[in-house]
DNA sequence: CCCCTCCAAGTTGTAGGACAACTTCGGTAT
DNA sequence: ATACCGAAGTTGTCCTACAACTTGGAGGGG
């Protein structure tokens, strides 16, 4: 039938409409949503076009099946920082309902550290690109990010282009369209440079997030890492299982 | 066809099945699956239920289709702690190949602070039962938890009958099992009885996870904080998107 | 020999219908 | 009032067919 947006899979498609019926309060939490004949009729596509998208929400933890009753909307209100969805940290910090902000941007080429180096796929001391700036929320310096590239993929010039907006953009905008990440987490305090540019005193409580991102192809995009001030915002994980990882569990 | 394991829907038992066969290497990372249609006849059952089985996976990160290609193992080396699968400490020292132990366990009723009966959905001041233990990984202190449960779910008592096992199979055997949990992430460091129990200094780095575990009809089952040792591993998050959570990305 | 085009086979994506398994709720008999 | 039963509605699974897409190789032209 039709097929308007986009041209990413049906059921993507279908999961993010359904998203946003619900972000939108269109059904509230605990609410039945109408039968999967009904709706995959009032949407113009097959029920089985239906159930896939719905099994993308049900696994994001937004929708929940139950056999031979029905589907509801999750209880639980919107993450306020769902690390393993929200891309970006202006976006975090627009989801708090702050203004995001940039400061002390510089876009250099340096040659790799050997942790940058492992992560990008080049030998270690080869040049890459390098941006570095911190992040403010409502004017108050929240993040100290710094965001590694290989040069082929994105020059210093290029990426110097960026100027407070972000990178996955100018990625997306090459083609490279970044579909997934893995972020490591360590506490850590901050001390010298980081300090000085998020403008706390040395010692204060960081959450550092190391991330490397991939294309669809698993051909690594971009290396990052961010301090985040502890009391800047909360991080939240959903945790799915267990029950759906093979049943250890001493 | 067949129905063998427990009855859980067929396709997470299918999604089980497939995991095991990938973790376990018999389809290395790259490797491309049989056709959809050939492995459900192998499997016994329709390619409906078997899509929707590799639908789970690759939400999950561990498989990749591509249309008109195949289904391919993701080359993403499984992740060492994946905090959106991953229950329970005691898996994820044994993901690390080291003996997972317990020491300075106690089990008592105690008046439960605003943050957990907010999370458990009692009145402030309301006794709770509280089991706090430390976690150790080969013989070293690493994690200092404590959970928290209502005592019409878990009393005392049958909370103290744990014993260094895990406590989502004691409510597993009441009927309990827990569908789904949120954890929040915030660095902090050491002090005082957190730091005696633990055997570290003052000021030692620490990453603590507090969590609220809930059932799969959202009612609240556990919560639980846990003081990790900054250096004891890492805690890693796959992350998707962006491009299914809406066009933000100023 | 190299390169380009085109086609055929194989793959995943979607459609649509049928039935099984399960839940819910109201009616009915006890 | 209670217990039982059944009909209606819902999700779960199966089946077949076709569309959309990728891949590789055959074949021809340079």
């Amino acid at each position: 039938m039709m097929k308007s947006p986009g041209r990413r899979s049906l059921r993507h498609s279908l999961a993010d409409g359904l998203r946003d019926r619900v972000v939108a309060g269109e059904f509230a939490p605990g609410d039945r949503l109408p039968g999967e004949p009904e709706l995959a009729r009032s949407l113009g596509v097959s029920r089985s076009s239906l159930r896939a998208a719905i099994a993308l929400l049900e696994e994001d933890g937004l929708l929940r099946r139950m056999h031979g009753s029905g589907t509801y909307v999750t209880d639980r209100p919107l993450l306020r920082n769902d690390l393993s969805r929200n891309f970006g940290v202006s976006s975090m910090i627009a989801a708090m309902g702050l203004e995001p902000g940039t400061v002390d941007e510089t876009c250099v080429a340096e040659e790799a550290s050997a942790e940058v180096a492992a992560a990008l796929g080049v030998a270690e001391g080869d040049a890459v690109s390098a941006l570095r700036r911190v992040r403010t929320a409502g004017g108050r310096r929240v993040v100290d990010v710094t965001e590694w590239c290989r040069l082929d993929v994105l020059a210093p010039r290029a990426m110097a282009a960026v100027a407070g907006g972000s990178i996955y953009a100018a990625l997306a905008e090459r083609g490279l369209t970044v579909h997934h990440g893995v972020a490591t987490i360590t506490p850590d305090v901050a001390m010298g440079e980081v300090a000085r540019r998020l403008a706390v005193p040395r010692g204060t409580l960081l959450l550092t997030v190391w991330q490397v991102d991939s294309t669809a192809d698993d051909s690594v995009a971009l290396a990052s890492r961010e301090h985040h001030l502890a009391d800047a915002f909360e991080i939240s994980v959903y945790r799915r299982g267990p029950g759906g990882g093979g049943e250890d569990e001493r």
